[in-house]
DNA sequence: TTACAATTTGAACGAACGTTCGAACTCTCA
DNA sequence: TGAGAGTTCGAACGTTCGTTCAAATTGTAA
């Protein structure tokens, strides 16, 4: 909290007039962002139909507001889990429907191209690689959101679609299938 | 530091009789978990050489101490750039050798399938889908790090190989081709 | 100008933190 | 048994943290 007072240039307890406590601030700093990143990407999800393409309109937009706002993003990352109670039940329901929103999207292409695969395992591989992100990404060396983003919607794209290669993999999958797809 | 006294059974003084500041104690966990976990891979994959096969071996490896240890890889996860100085260069060495290893696999697989991607990306992409389960993992729902190793590295495998499908990432690739495979 | 509300602030509060230290205790070996 | 080394601990230190509050300042409407 002296940290933000100092750099926003009111006093601590200035503050303290605007935001009742250094969690409700936390709170309404995630609001905001997650929020904002749902509400940009169903503007942009109005305008394109094919499944795949949706995909990477999902990756993009995530990954566009990622870079764009790396620190804040770096921040909110490890502050996850600290909101109790009725923020963390808030903020953790606005996370659910944009982890749902991503689900949908898997479930039309999966539908589309004829696929099968563990929704859940294949959302949050892709959450992993776009949020993991801040902990690695060089805006001197590293490609920008729009190219970062190609990259990583091959990778994943073509990592959920067509069969297993591997006969190792198919034999097991064919042992105990449907292992829940939420 | 009051915690783990108090969960370890001794008194906080008696903590710093055995280590000498809360830096060097976490200094001393990174060092040992991070080397560990190379050289168990570095076991593992003398007996493996298949190029795709070793990739495999180095995500169930990875998959399955992050999984057996999954409360001190958050902490670690969280903690990841408090080290300063002396300390933080060396467990950065141990993490870049670790880097270094799986970039050297992902080399091994490309010349032997005769492909062409960023491994840089590829290799910060498989790592964000690893570690990012901390973030999730649920004992009770999820799979165990043989199977999820499995699923990832369908996912990852599948990904990296093979030429790009979308006929948009095509062309842009063509067009400005070698942005640095490191 | 005056009266009152809105805003801003310096100073302090209690709690939690990493760390230190002298005293007390335990062990070992002559 | 006793001396000295090794071990354990309660109590306190200085600092940082989130938060409060009375006082000072500024804005507003009559």
């Amino acid at each position: 909290m002296r940290d933000l007072a100092r750099y926003s240039g009111i006093s601590l307890s200035g503050l303290y007039y605007y935001f009742e406590s250094k969690e409700k601030l936390l709170y309404l700093i995630q609001k905001h962002t997650f929020s904002t990143i749902v509400e940009r990407l169903r503007q942009r999800l109005d305008e394109v139909s094919d499944p795949e393409q949706r995909i990477r309109v999902f990756i993009l937009n995530h990954l566009e507001y990622f870079l764009a706002n790396r620190k804040a993003m770096k921040v909110l990352s490890h502050e996850a889990e600290v909101l109790k109670d009725g923020f963390g039940a808030e903020i953790a329901a606005i996370k659910r429907e944009y982890y749902g929103v991503c689900v949908g999207l898997l479930d039309d292409f999966q539908r589309a191209k004829r696929l099968e695969f563990s929704s859940r395992m294949a959302v949050l591989s892709l959450f992993g690689m776009m949020n993991w992100i801040y902990t690695w990404y060089n805006p001197r060396v590293d490609a920008d959101a729009e190219e970062l983003a190609r990259g990583m919607g091959d990778i994943f794209l073509r990592g959920i679609s067509a069969a297993v290669q591997s006969p190792a993999a198919q034999s097991k999958k064919s042992q105990k299938k449907k292992s829940g797809s939420n």
